[in-house]
RNA sequence: GGGCUAUUAGCUCAGUUGGUUAGAGCGCUUCCUUGACAUGGAAGAGGUCAGUGGUUCGAAUCCACUAUAGCCCACCA
């Protein structure tokens, strides 16, 4: 094995290898299955440090269950992320000098499926580096024939049941964009804003003054005045005495000079700005709630794209509405109604995808109905058929699906799956055949000719052509395809062998920021098409934060890369580093230096295996035979314990646990302790025969944490032949009872050792504190009636390096520096010199806590609750422990004397 | 305003149903390179577990309140 190892070269070789090889593909089996789906990244995304924690974890558990010789299937594919993408192939047009509009809805789109073909891989090719061992046979990609098919089929399906409408409603409308906005992708962003008090005269003709027909005002607050054009009411609290008087009456618009009603309603606040609001139903979600109680007009005064249109009034035509805001506050003022101005924090909307200040605009959209789709997924949740990992998300899943409101599915865009509604062209005329009451006829249908029958049908037209429909301009929200990801990506709507053996799928796992977005849709979409939750469990792990504390992102400048951390330390050490740093429970902080750990891990593992092949004899080891020795059962046990408690601890998702285990069982019991005997044992050979056999068992517990470096040292030291993969090696359980009884495993063995490790480790802080040089050999007593201990003279030698260990009955009491341990007392000569005053001020110090410890365990045990209540073997350790500090007091009261 | 969570060593975090003198990694201190590994080894210092009160024989752990921080939802015209 090369000194170093080559984190690369391993990479560019096994990733290809498992791919080629069919490693990470599965197909419908007849035994158990583990299956789970990828949260599709956007085609447009890039890999980043939340993509990277959230796939290592999924790829544990995918390596692991596959190592367990399930039939598993993690299904990759992207997102076609409406607006992120057109607003890609948008910017790139921009340097061309065009627009969307000057190619038109075609061009554009083979623009766009031509940006996807060459730039839409990225992002798969990054997972790739991660060593995520995806089905890549398999990938789906949202837009694809098959989720547009499922998609369509929805949608009509939906209609058919009375779940989808069609509604005027006011939206969150991004100018920038071009189109409504689902009210989990509006922002809110505190802002400095301003409070404009305007005067609205009101219309008062019996009392009018020098000649004005009115006399006198109402005061109102607002934050958008170039909304003011659209106003059609002015609306008080029904309880509020003060306006009590101008119910009924009217005001006269500033600006307009038209007259608008003062009405009452409990959505005002009385508490704040003057306790009068002005009622914009087209420009303000609670406004046209109002304007809808109260029958009022909608006048929308803006455009699409944020500029103010002809109902605003001449002068402000075509004016962005920021600009126009000044200009009617300068209007406002002149005209002497600007009463005056305050600070104001509040609330602005932004667009999620660009930023932008978002409006609310009155426009026709499609919704679905929430309400009946969600009970169905709560009681999932709730009857435990569903699990979230942690549970308390479950919570905050309550919580919004509780409170859920209609869906508004609708986008002005044209990248996306395109609404399967028709309706007959305006100059078709639909004259006696409109149907009564319905303000416009809809048709919707999976296909275009189907949609012709029904038109046909409806209006017993029979002479209508597919040239007389038109198809809905608008398409639907990226998340209407993302909900049927589960299930489309099997193949539904057919009823393919895939959907039957995998679905539902057995685990999911994502950040807790799409919660609401994606996971909670999901559900209702799996329960309502497939009649069944698409996952058993819900895993929700924490978001990736810089260092402070804050999220990440490129224009602060915070954020990590995780493929310069791969180019750094290696695909391995980042995952598994990650894997260590981060707890289900909350979010993780990272930099750079924390990937280290995994680093120095890689490290640690390629050392220690090319010590392994060092000492491998070229016949190689035969049966492990004869009596093996304390440290030899040791490593046996501990290798054993560390197979059973990862088995249980991915079990129960504990995916940081299992590195912290696995790290610390290879470095501290295989590196520090068992290579270290295994150096000077006496039958060599076999130490390391053992050595080899528990090498394997822990590469293949470390595994799906570090897949690379495992694959390359399993290679090198011959575990696996050529064309094999300890990728469909069994992960180890453990060692099975015939073994354990052949080799005389047992708990008592494993106790023992640790005991004198404890022994070693008390004698190495003697010779620490008395600086006692690693080249003297000392001298050391141990007092002890473990008649074990006089088989471990050697390896106690070897470790304390020392000239000579014996063993004294353990009431022995000698005065000489000493330490208690479970083992016995261990005592160290001291030839050397030692600065007595030093010394005794030390002893005097640990003197004084020892004194507190007894202090409290004679209070405890002198406590007859305690002694009645506690179990009895907290009452036996506590009465031990007392004994061993008296023991302990009285060794240094001597050795004081010693140094007095 | 409604909901959720956190507060443990200088830093980042473990601590599974309450039970020995509360742990790890990094950082720090001391010592150690012909040794598989200095990306290493040995030893060590460092914590009244945010605060107050309660339940209990016993609380970092359970309950209540307070303080601080963060997140989510809804929002003030």
């Amino acid at each position: 094995m090369d000194k170093h190892y080559d984190a690369k070269a391993a990479e560019a070789k096994w990733y290809p290898f498992w791919e080629n090889n069919g490693c990470f593909h599965d197909e419908p089996g007849s035994g158990e299955k583990y299956s789970v789906v990828i949260p599709p990244p956007n085609v447009t995304g890039i890999l980043h440090m939340g993509h990277a924690l959230n796939q290592t974890i999924q790829d544990i558990l995918v390596r692991w269950r596959r190592m367990q010789g399930k039939n598993t299937l993690w299904l990759p594919g992207t997102d076609h992320a409406g607006i992120a993408t057109q607003n890609v192939v948008e910017k790139a047009l921009k340097k061309e000098g065009k627009r969307r509009q000057d190619l038109g809805r075609e061009a554009f789109l083979d623009r766009v499926w031509e940006w996807k073909k060459q730039y839409g891989g990225t992002i798969v090719h990054q997972q790739r580096m991660l060593g995520n061992s995806t089905d890549w046979a398999r990938e789906r990609f949202t837009f694809d024939e098959g989720c547009s098919k499922a998609v369509i089929k929805v949608f009509k399906q939906l209609f058919d049941e009375g779940l989808i409408y069609k509604g005027n409603y006011i939206v969150n409308w991004c100018p920038r964009c071009g189109t409504a906005l689902a009210n989990d992708e509006v922002e809110h962003e505190p802002n400095h804003g301003h409070f404009w008090y305007v005067r609205y005269p009101v219309v008062d003709s019996d009392k009018g003054v020098n000649g004005q027909p009115y006399k006198d005002y109402v005061m109102v607050a607002t934050t958008r005045p170039e909304t003011l054009p659209g106003d059609t009411a002015v609306a008080v609290n029904p309880k509020d005495e003060r306006y009590a008087h101008l119910l009924g009456k009217k005001v006269i618009l500033p600006l307009t000079g038209r007259q608008i009603p003062v009405i009452a309603d409990d959505y005002v606040d009385r508490e704040f700005g003057t306790g009068i609001v002005k009622i914009t139903p087209a420009h303000d979600p609670n406004d046209f709630l109002v304007g809808k109680r109260h029958a009022l007009e909608e006048i929308n005064i803006m455009n699409g794209d944020g500029t103010m249109n002809e109902l605003a009034g001449q002068k402000y035509v075509g004016m962005d509405r920021f600009k126009c805001r000044e200009a009617i506050v300068a209007d406002l003022e002149a005209g002497g109604y600007l009463d005056h101005i305050e600070d104001l924090d509040n609330q602005v909307g932004h667009c999620y995808r660009c930023h932008e200040v978002v409006e609310s605009r009155l426009s026709k959209q499609w919704f679905v109905k929430m309400e009946p789709l969600a009970k169905p997924a709560i009681e999932a949740v709730k009857s435990g058929e569903v699990k979230f990992v942690p549970e308390r998300w479950s919570k905050i899943y309550f919580n919004w699906m509780e409170n859920i409101q209609d869906w508004c599915i609708s986008r002005q865009l044209w990248w996306g799956h395109r609404i399967p509604a028709y309706t007959l062209r305006e100059d078709v005329g639909i004259g006696e055949a409109k149907v009564k009451g319905e303000e416009e006829l809809v048709f919707v249908a999976e296909s275009a000719e189907e949609a012709l029958e029904q038109a046909k049908a409806k209006t017993g037209n029979a002479s209508l052509t597919l040239a007389d429909l038109e198809q809905d301009p608008d398409v639907l929200d990226t998340w209407f395809s993302s909900w049927l990801w589960p299930f489309s990506t099997l193949g539904w709507p057919e009823k393919t062998k895939d959907l039957e053996y995998y679905y539902p799928t057995s685990d999911l796992v994502t950040a807790q920021d799409i919660i609401f977005f994606w996971v909670a849709r999901m559900m209702m979409a799996g329960i309502h098409f497939m009649g069944k939750p698409p996952f058993k469990n819900i895993v929700i792990h924490g978001i990736v934060r810089a260092a402070d504390g804050s999220k990440m992102s490129k224009s602060k400048g915070n954020s990590l890369d995780p493929l310069e951390l791969i180019d750094m330390y290696s695909a391995d050490a980042l995952r598994f580093s990650i894997a260590l740093i981060t707890s289900l429970d909350c979010d993780t902080k990272v930099n750079k230096e924390k990937f280290e750990i995994g680093r120095n891990f890689t490290t640690k593992i390629w050392n220690a295996a090319r010590f392994l092949e060092m000492n491998t004899p070229a016949e190689g080891f035969g049966e492990i035979s004869g009596e093996l020795t304390a440290d030899e059962k040791h490593i046996l046990l501990a290798t054993d314990k560390a197979c059973k408690k990862l088995q249980s601890i991915l079990e129960n998702y504990r995916i940081q646990d299992g590195a912290l285990a696995v790290y610390d069982f290879f470095w501290t019991q295989i590196c520090d302790w068992y290579v270290e005997y295994a150096k000077d044992a006496p039958n060599k050979t076999r130490a390391f025969a053992i050595l080899r056999d528990v090498f394997y068992k822990a590469l293949r517990l470390l595994h799906p944490y570090m897949p690379f470096v495992t694959e390359e040292v399993a290679h090198q030291l011959g575990y696996l032949k050529d064309g094999q993969s300890i990728m469909r090696e069994t992960y180890p359980l453990g060692y099975c009872e015939e073994e354990k009884a052949k080799w005389g495993l047992t708990e008592e063995i494993y106790d023992f050792v640790e005991k004198k490790r404890e022994a070693i480790t008390a004698l190495r802080a003697l010779r620490a504190e008395y600086k006692v040089t690693p080249a003297t050999f000392v001298n050391v007593t141990i007092a002890t009636d473990d008649v074990r201990a006089s088989g471990e003279v050697d390896s106690l030698k070897k470790a304390m390096r020392a000239a000579n260990v014996e063993f004294v009955s353990s009431g022995s009491d000698l005065p000489m520096p000493s330490k208690m341990t479970k083992f016995g007392t261990v005592y160290l000569s001291l030839e050397g010199l030692v600065d007595k005053a030093a010394e005794s001020k030390r002893i005097a110090t640990e003197l004084q806590k020892l004194a507190g410890f007894i202090k409290s365990s004679e209070a405890k045990l002198a406590n007859e609750n305690f002694v009645a209540h506690a179990p009895e073997a907290v009452v036996a350790e506590a009465r031990r422990k007392l004994e061993e500090n008296k023991e302990k007091v009285a060794q240094l009261e001597k050795l004081a004397k010693l140094f007095a």
